[in-house]
DNA sequence: GATGAATGAGCATTCATTCAT
DNA sequence: TATGAATGAATGCTCATTCAT
């Protein structure tokens, strides 16, 4: 990498870090420049607003997940579900997509802060997030669904029920439980959770078909 | 109620309407002070200042979340599930927070933005939600598993799958499904996503007892 | 006095006390409202705006000390050196000066700091103590050199000796020497400055005449 | 001098200047930045806060003073009086100090206001100033006591004449006598004092020994 | 290419002042 | 008469941004 190239790396990283810790708005640039041994001028330089640095920082990191999902999740559980359920295949995604997440950490809080607050990133997390979070598993259920293999809930239900202990997991239990055991086995507690989601909480089932 | 307490209100009032908006940071006492009609100097009579303002918008619907969790919420599910099982009861509980959450809905997204990035409304967040929230579901929980009602899975987990569908309900399809029918039943919404975690989603159960 | 007069006189009183310590400028209305026990209204009912009200304390000080030379210390001083030299006269007149000045104290410093700060102020104090301070002295001194009883020093410079020995007293050894016995006798103090300034410090006489 | 050297000494100049005028607190660091020629925010960059740009006045000339005391007036004052009197002494030291108030004139008057007003400049004043005096002048008259040169005077009493008639003159004449003869020689006047104070105004001697 | 000096619009906050009650 | 709620101009200060070097 050239070093002009490793200074604005610098930078991003800089500024995610001070991002997810205090959120966009009371981050200086000043604070970003001296953390990240530059000048001022320079963040400016290469990306020519506070703004712009926040944009960037959102896109790069939606790409890497985009990337990540195509290259390397995707194959990666077709390969190894190829002639699995969809269960399986459900279950080895979202293992690949906390992978992710645990790495990019810090991006992800910033991400979904600003999604809150910014209409802006609010538009890129709707179109490069949620339309491929949707269209993915509208695909997975459907399928599933159709081999008789999950109960007929709605897409809407369901991906509420996946997603909503995951993000549970990101948002409060990281931010809450401060000393806790945090190096617990990631994919484990997934396991765990998509246990719980797929065979429900009671003994005797509830719903008659 | 008195005029100056009127005042207050409307100012209070204004204030969680633009910061549920845009965010408390970006979000100028000019700017309240224009919406809520009143000078910027009344603000800091009642507030003292603007950080204080917010700190008392998160105190008074914390509170405000707790009397009605203890007076109402509580009650109401004791006598409708009186003897009922800890499912009944559990159901009731997440409908009648639900209530609370979409009467208070932007002051409940000011309050989520917020404990994601200020140490303080974390600290407040933690003590008066958080805390009384795991106690409760402690309580539900133990009960069902002695009862033989519940499979055994660790109270994180159940928390995890229980509130984090309606975390996602009220985060994200509410912030980035704009133009849905959103006058649907929270009730009913509520209602599918527990019967789904109830009784999972696999139409074969996967563990075996 | 009647009520209402009672009640200007504590805010004009309070406003000593406060402004004394501080300084005019960072003394709020506000503050002197609630230490005098008024609402901030009624400062602005009596005295019209802040600054009126300095102008008014400064003139009522200022007065009462015309009134007090006039009325009390030269008659005073005449009748119990009415024979005497001009020696004696110059000695009991600072004394009875002195008493003045200690008595208000507070006041008297408010007026030398405003001076220093304010046109407006300083014309008052020029008009009301300097041009009667300059006469009387002038008076004064003429008259003993006249009879061959003081040096041939010109106005200026003695007036700079007897009151600048005062001056200093009152303002620095008040302010800085904080914990010094306060209580010692201020008439012995100017007794011996003035011993000092009428006899001089030196054994053998400088001056030849 | 760098530029940025001139920027941050024309900003304190140009601080003096008003503050010496008006006092701090009327004083606006945007009269100050429009006077200086700068923005508003370089006064910040340099300063941090408008107090700290007081504070730093004040230590600033005090720090002058004590240098100019230490390495020119002292030093002098020893060369020229080496072999001669504790009187020739004070008189030397008297006048070296009034030609730096005299040139620091403004600074001073800044200062004098301040220690009347601000108990953290007071400090100052006391810990840089007060004390090098006392200390001194101690020295000095002790010496000249023992020598039998001074009347058994106590140290206070010798301190208020000797300084006070200097203070009368920088705080009062220069304040109140405008229109005056302004061009007088300083070291006239001074000689003139101090050979009253050292002879004493009246022709016969008060004091029997 | 990178700096850092300088900017100025915009911010939270203060406070003397007004006025309906 | 006295209050205290309300004001808004003015203040100290911040910070993203510019630009000569």
């Amino acid at each position: 990498m050239k070093k002009s190239e490793e200074t604005k790396q610098k930078i991003l990283e800089t500024t995610i870090d001070i991002i997810s810790e205090k959120g966009y708005a009371p981050t200086t640039t000043k604070e970003i420049a001296e953390k990240a041994g530059v000048s001022e001028g320079t963040i400016f330089k290469y990306y020519g607003s506070k703004k712009e640095l926040l944009r960037q920082i959102v896109q790069k990191t939606l790409k890497d997940f985009k990337e990540y999902s195509v290259n390397e999740a995707i194959p990666e559980v077709f390969t190894s579900t190829e002639d699995g359920s969809s269960q399986e295949f459900l279950r080895e995604l979202m293992k690949e997509r906390a992978k992710f997440f645990q790495k990019k950490d810090k991006a992800m809080q910033v991400i979904i802060q600003e999604t809150m607050i910014d209409e802006t990133i609010r538009e890129i997390f709707r179109e490069k997030v949620w339309s491929e979070m949707t269209r993915v598993s509208d695909q997975i259920f459907d399928r599933a669904k159709q081999a008789g293999e999950f109960r007929d809930f709605d897409n809407r239900t369901l991906r509420r029920a996946v997603f909503g202990s995951f993000l549970f997991y990101i948002i409060f239990e990281g931010m809450l439980e401060v000393d806790d055991s945090k190096e617990e086995n990631l994919a484990e507690e997934i396991e765990k959770t998509l246990n719980l989601i797929l065979s429900g909480i009671l003994k005797e089932t509830l719903i008659q078909e």
